[in-house]
DNA sequence: CCAAAAGTGTTATGCTTACACCCATGC
DNA sequence: GCATGGGTGTAAGCATAACACTTTTGG
């Protein structure tokens, strides 16, 4: 029976179910952004047992009268300073093996966020002379709980997502270049990518996504460059945002 | 700070951790199946409050010693008699909305199973006479809980999983038609389906995912169909069965 | 003038789509 | 022999991949 642990009926059974043994949930969340040609995820350095002094993702427990994803939006505000509900959020993998923590048994919700280069240049990461570093994915350090394996699926979530969603645009000002559009794809999914047909695939699909901003270059060393924005046309299937669920 | 509710640090703090207000965890099976030309899914009358005598899908406690993965194939081994793990199961989504469950906070995390068409057939749903039943997910009754949206959001992931994953065949016994195989996408994509590109496209693309049953051959009403079967060509990459994890 | 980056065009290939047609069996 | 479902073939259209070329700026 749904709801019920050992498939029993008995009257009072509406009371029996807080009084079964519960884990923690906590939510993790794995911060993406792109600085510095790299695909960075924000981590932050734990400073008590256990796994002291190692790094780790930002998270935090659920809170009893607090949907899932809003402790994830929370914490998200809490790590980067960031409030609004702008930044895409979604739900990821829910991690819950009995040993994954060694003090009690926490079951962890995994979210992975995308911050714009342009937010998280301008942000400060640590504040508070914290321990909260960007790292490079590609070069990790030594990861605290299963957090590795988080992020080894949070890459791959985002890396699959790349080509049926404009989830890319969430990595990026709202105005960008062809070409910082085409390095974002080439960093994320780690290869080549050709200029021209990089450039038609985006412009000449048959739902189209970018469009050019009339008379907005980027001026810079050499010749300028035109400006796209991403265009929703008609509201877009997101994975999940706001809400809680895809 | 992960795993801290406050990003406090305090010497005690690993103690803390259990001191937290802790939400029940659950999970929750949508099984699928395909039977008399339909996409079913198994679900349960409930007994008692909350939400007596309306449907829902299975599912129970994890145990504070088990990983959650291992609850839902625990879960799918009771509800439908089937011990062994050769079921398709992968984790879904986790639903945790503060009011989904009105005795307590109860978080759920949710599962897909896929039953071939033989072993469903064969199964006694309820053998203990209780009030369990395929229903049409095209078709379904009033359910308990956030069922409603647990069904939907599955059927959205059986669908598009379909063309990029070879998930369809766990549906089917291990030999079957073309036509069968080709109704059974019609029936979750819910639309038609050229006969001979379907042909193609299965028999006849780069990386060939079933084969020709050599000298097998249905026998029926009219000319005698060839037999496939699934070829695993080293290790498909499937999304995510038995461990805990894609 | 020249280096560097932006932008354009052309061809080949391969998958998908839309159809028209033949084959084998039971009644 | 004929209705029914199983199986094969072909041509058009569209998207992608590979690659050579021109344009525009700053120094």
């Amino acid at each position: 029976m749904t709801e019920q642990p050992e498939a029993q009926d008995t009257a009072a059974a509406h009371y029996d179910v807080s009084r079964y043994p519960r884990p923690s949930v906590t939510v993790d969340l794995v911060i993406f952004t792109i600085g510095e040609g790299q695909l960075r995820a924000l981590l932050v350095q734990r400073g008590q047992w256990p796994f002291a002094g190692m790094w780790a993702l930002p998270g935090g427990f659920v809170h009893l009268d607090e949907a899932i994803h809003a402790a994830a939006r929370r914490e998200l505000g809490e790590e980067t300073g960031l409030a609004g509900g702008d930044i895409y959020l979604e739900q990821l993998y829910t991690f819950g093996e009995p040993d994954r923590d060694p003090r009690t048994r926490v079951i962890t919700v995994a979210y992975f966020a995308l911050l714009p280069a342009d937010v998280s240049r301008r942000l400060q990461p640590g504040s508070d002379a914290a321990a909260v570093r960007w790292f490079s994915v590609y070069d990790l350090p030594e990861l605290a709980f299963d957090h590795q394996r988080i992020i080894a699926v949070a890459l791959s979530r985002l890396r699959s997502k790349l080509d049926w969603t404009p989830i890319a645009f969430r990595l990026l000002p709202e105005q960008f270049t062809m070409t910082q559009l085409r390095n974002l794809y080439s960093i994320i999914l780690d290869r080549a990518l050709d200029k021209q047909n990089f450039s038609k695939r985006m412009l000449h699909s048959r739902t189209p996504v970018i469009e050019a901003v009339p008379n907005a270059h980027l001026t810079g060393a050499h010749r300028p460059a035109q400006l796209y924005r991403f265009v929703q046309e008609g509201r877009y299937e997101w994975g999940a945002t706001g809400g809680d669920g895809p």
